[in-house]
RNA sequence: GGGCGCUUAGCUCAGUUGGUUCAGAGCAUCUGGUUUACACCCAGAGGGUCGGGGGUUCGAAUCCCUCAGCGCCCACCA
């Protein structure tokens, strides 16, 4: 018995359980067939399932499902990431809870946290998925840092060390003063803020005066070095090779000259800190002034200040404003618009900082892969992202990869003794070249010191879809030279840096070809009032309520039903709503053919004439959906399926072969519309997996085997756009004989007439359809208007209900006025388009052809309208 | 400050090289509806001088200029 109502939970645990025992998300490499291959993003190892997630994974498994579909060897290889800062992050913060700190601990102790954590959290969000019904191989399951990729992360850096593009340096970097790191620029976010512009007085040694400083860092003036002015600036003569004082510090430091200076700015004076900003550290450089580090790393002042030792850097600000009031060396404070840096993570402030870091060449590395995105050897969805890319590529500056952390891939570099360092992907390996190198042939290892910086975890990101293969370790092994490059990749435009140009730089890099062919950049996810969902503003649903509610495949259709690449995402509960509904439509449906008794009877005429419409229109509906995959209009695709499943099959369709109350319907009626549900069902199952699954399986008697995950898509055959187009002047006359119902009060039980004053547009053989559509017991052509007769015009043609009685002649007559008037308005412009030597001549032959028609059409309309016009008198 | 993009129906958006039904779709709105699959539905309807202005052209939502508003990315003016 078919259940009245679906009940989604029921069916998708039911089907999701069922494709994970017959295997059939996995593949293997099989030379036989084409692979298509996704990696996906991987998610945070402790991360939770959130809308984005939804979004971003329901794309995915759409192509991949597809993908199988069209008898590709679909491999969706899914995993989880590290994410070095945001995990130690969350163990720190845990540890905390416990009243433990992470510098009570050894580094061992720490990791052990760290990796208990990673167990008990880690893999919630992949249970996650599954619900959503993503198709992943989840054999081959993955995580950055596990043994595989680990091994391939560190290989990867000692070839890039040996090959001359890894170095260790000091550097003005950017420090996370809460997560206690050098930052990479990509994890620098700017921001606006309001704050305020204080006017410092310096004042100048041996004089009265003062220099007027502008700062929006009083707090930085104990790291003053200098004052900088530029040599061009008149207002400032005065000031050259003079000395001012550091206000309360009381140091004096000398007065240098340098065109950096921006003369309009402030008084065209300017404090130099070479240790807490990157202008001041290259002019630090230039003139060899002393630097002075006054912040301690978690961003309190250091001992070397000298004056607010110990206090924060926010706290110092303000007192040291109201301590320069005192002093009567604050000139004046105005209000300030401040471009600054936070953290990605942690969402501090930046602090500048001077240190030692590991870096990454990118010169060569940006070169190799700009080139195949420009030419769209990768291409990408929406293109205009290549100019965002291109951008970044020949701005591009060497990656800070070094990360002040323990939870990542620590740096495979050892110390020696008496200094200098090797660098070496295993232990013994590092013995022997430190052995070499020192020229000591006694070293053991407990002489060598392992660096104690962890990689940035976008160093293994970049790897993915070569280390998920095991392309790094072995090159050219089976797999990886199946399965890469991958086909598409779907992520968001925000790590388009951080992860897409350099996976791509790794891909060819490595394996000297492209990760990926595709990369569809999705768009954020917000509110209905166009806020980005966010913990913080309590705007972001739970996504597995949300399945609970209208069923992951009412969900999955909701997300896609308005997702343009790029484009952002309004979400709103009135879009899994409609897509639960559309799964309701399509188990009515279900219901209904399923109710039907078979018999052995000649097929009707209507039948025979729709269902030969469907299949044409079917392959032009097939041939579209190519193309909107093809260019990743997804939302497009699902809505092109979703209205030929609604509006043609069950309303056109169906309606038309419904046998009537309680009458069987003959067999071959009966199998050609199971076929054709079926191929709707292929169409359909990339973005609603589980119902076309339910009715599928519950369409015929199945084997076990005939999932309809590896069933085969229908080619695309030619179609009858001839006979397409008739079709629909067949519908608008149904149309017209609903309307006339409606606005004359007929039920749709009584039976009219129909007369017809026909042409070579009347679509003759279709009239069975309309007979039973229009509930029309007599069709007859005339030659003539009918009198007493309410009438509709379609394609040319003229129909007519004959109504005795019923009729106000007077409103036939005026309507007909008006529309008379209308099409010789019309005619009148087509004929001064055609009367236009420049337009006939100019314009190409088509467009003429075609007003030429328009004309005919219309010169034909006025002439049936005035002879009605006539017979009607 | 530089670069890119957007502005089309109440809302979210399509509209490929200017020219076929180019002014569209979905949702929302309104009007009807117990036609035995479906009210989570059916049948219909209304609604836009395509952001403003100018130009090119026989012809512009589409190309050019300009103005206004919005968004994104990049950037060391303290």
């Amino acid at each position: 018995m078919i259940a009245t109502n679906y009940n989604p939970k029921e069916s998708e645990e039911r089907w999701y359980k069922y494709w994970m025992d017959h295997n059939l998300f996995h593949s293997e490499v099989d030379n036989s067939r084409e692979p298509y291959c996704i990696v996906i993003p991987p998610p945070n190892v402790t991360g939770v399932l959130h809308m984005g997630h939804m979004l971003n994974n329901t794309i995915q498994d759409a192509l991949v499902r597809r993908a199988r579909l069209l008898g590709k060897n679909a491999c969706w290889v899914p995993g989880t990431d590290h994410a070095s800062i945001a995990t130690e992050a969350k163990v720190v913060a845990k540890l905390q809870h416990e009243g433990n700190k992470k510098t009570d601990l050894t580094r061992e102790e720490f990791l052990q946290h760290a990796w208990d954590w990673t167990h008990t959290h880690g893999g919630i969000i992949l249970k996650q998925l599954k619900r959503l019904g993503a198709s992943c191989d989840w054999e081959r399951t993955a995580f950055t840092m596990d043994e595989l990729r680990s091994e391939s992360v560190l290989k990867v850096f000692v070839d890039l060390y040996k090959k001359g593009l890894i170095y260790r340096g000091v550097r003005m970097v950017n420090w996370d003063p809460q997560a206690l790191t050098a930052l990479s620029d990509e994890e620098v976010v700017y921001k606006e803020e309001h704050s305020k512009l204080y006017y410092l007085r310096y004042q100048i040694e041996g004089e009265d005066g003062y220099a007027i400083v502008a700062t929006t860092r009083p707090e930085t003036i104990m790291g003053d070095t200098a004052m900088c002015i530029n040599p061009k600036d008149p207002k400032n003569q005065h000031l050259r090779g003079k000395k001012v004082i550091v206000p309360l510090v009381n140091r004096t430091i000398p007065v240098i000259e340098d065109e950096y200076v921006d003369i309009e700015f402030g008084t065209g004076c300017l404090k130099v800190t070479p240790a807490h900003d990157v202008n001041d550290y290259m002019l630090g450089e230039k003139y060899h002034l002393p630097s002075i580090d006054i912040f301690n790393d978690n961003g309190t002042i250091s001992e070397a200040a000298g004056l607010y030792v110990g206090m924060d850097r926010f706290e110092v600000r303000r007192q040291i404003e109201k301590d320069l009031e005192v002093a009567g060396l604050l000139e004046k404070v105005e209000p300030y618009i401040n471009n600054v840096g936070f953290s990605e993570r942690t969402n501090v402030p930046i602090e500048p900082k001077l240190s030692m870091q590991w870096f990454l060449k990118m010169e060569h590395l940006a070169k190799i892969a700009l080139e195949p995105v420009l030419k769209d050897e990768i291409r990408f969805f929406p293109a205009k992202f290549k100019n965002t890319y291109r951008h970044w590529m020949e701005n591009i500056k060497d990656w800070c990869i070094s990360r002040q952390l323990w939870w990542g891939h620590r740096i495979p570099a050892w110390y020696l003794p008496k200094g200098g360092y090797v660098v070496a992907a295993n232990e013994q390996e590092a013995l022997l070249l430190a052995r070499e190198k020192s020229g000591n042939p006694d070293l053991t290892f407990a002489d060598l010191r392992q660096e104690e910086d962890c990689l940035d975890t976008w160093f293994s990101s970049w790897l993915w879809p070569i280390s998920l293969f095991d392309g790094i370790n072995h090159p050219g092994n089976p797999e990886i030279s199946y399965y890469y490059p991958t086909n598409d990749l779907v992520t968001g435009p925000d790590i388009i840096f951080f992860w897409v140009a350099r996976m791509i730089m790794a891909g060819y890099e490595y394996e000297g070809k492209m990760p990926f062919r595709n990369v569809y950049f999705t768009g954020i996810v917000r509110d209905k009032l166009g806020r980005k969902m966010s913990k913080s503003l309590g705007n972001s649903p739970d996504p597995l309520e949300l399945i609970d509610k209208y069923g992951a495949d009412g969900v999955r259709v909701g997300m896609l039903l308005c997702a343009p690449a790029g484009g952002d995402l309004l979400f709103d509960e009135s879009l899994p709503e409609q897509g639960r509904n559309f799964t309701t439509k399509m188990w009515n449906a279900f219901k209904l053919v399923k109710s039907w008794k078979v018999a052995e009877k000649p097929q009707p005429d209507h039948s025979r004439l729709a269902l030969e419409w469907f299949s044409h229109l079917l392959n032009k509906v097939t041939e579209t959906l190519n193309a909107q995959f093809d260019q990743y209009r997804i939302s497009e695709a699902l809505m092109t399926v979703y209205t030929t499943f609604r509006d043609e099959f069950s309303s056109w369709l169906l309606e038309v072969i419904k046998p009537a109350y309680g009458q069987p319907i003959d067999r071959t009626t009966y199998e050609q519309t199971i076929r054709i549900f079926e191929q709707l069902l292929q169409l359909l199952h990339p973005f609603m997996p589980f119902i076309t699954e339910e009715i599928w399986q519950n369409l015929q008697a199945r084997q076990a085997n005939e999932s309809i995950m590896v069933s085969k898509l229908p080619q695309v055959h030619p179609y009858d756009e001839h006979l397409l187009n008739r079709f629909e002047a067949v519908k608008n006359v149904i149309v017209g004989i609903r309307n006339i119902r409606k606005q004359n009060n007929v039920a749709f039980k009584d039976v009219l007439e129909l007369k017809i004053k026909q042409n070579e547009r009347y679509p003759e053989d279709f009239a069975s359809i309309i007979g039973k559509m229009g509930n029309i017991s007599n069709q007859e052509t005339v030659t003539e208007a009918v009198k007493d007769a309410w009438s509709f015009i379609v394609d040319t043609v003229e129909y007519f209900i004959p109504a005795t009685g019923q009729v106000n002649m007077g409103e036939v007559k005026t309507k007909l006025e008006e529309e008379l008037n209308y099409t010789r308005g019309f005619l009148n412009s087509v004929m001064k388009k055609l009367s236009n030597e420049k337009f006939v001549n100019g314009a190409p032959a088509q467009v003429v052809a075609n007003e030429r028609k328009k004309q005919a059409d219309a010169e034909a309309k006025i002439a049936a309208l005035e002879s009605q016009l006539a017979e009607l008198k």
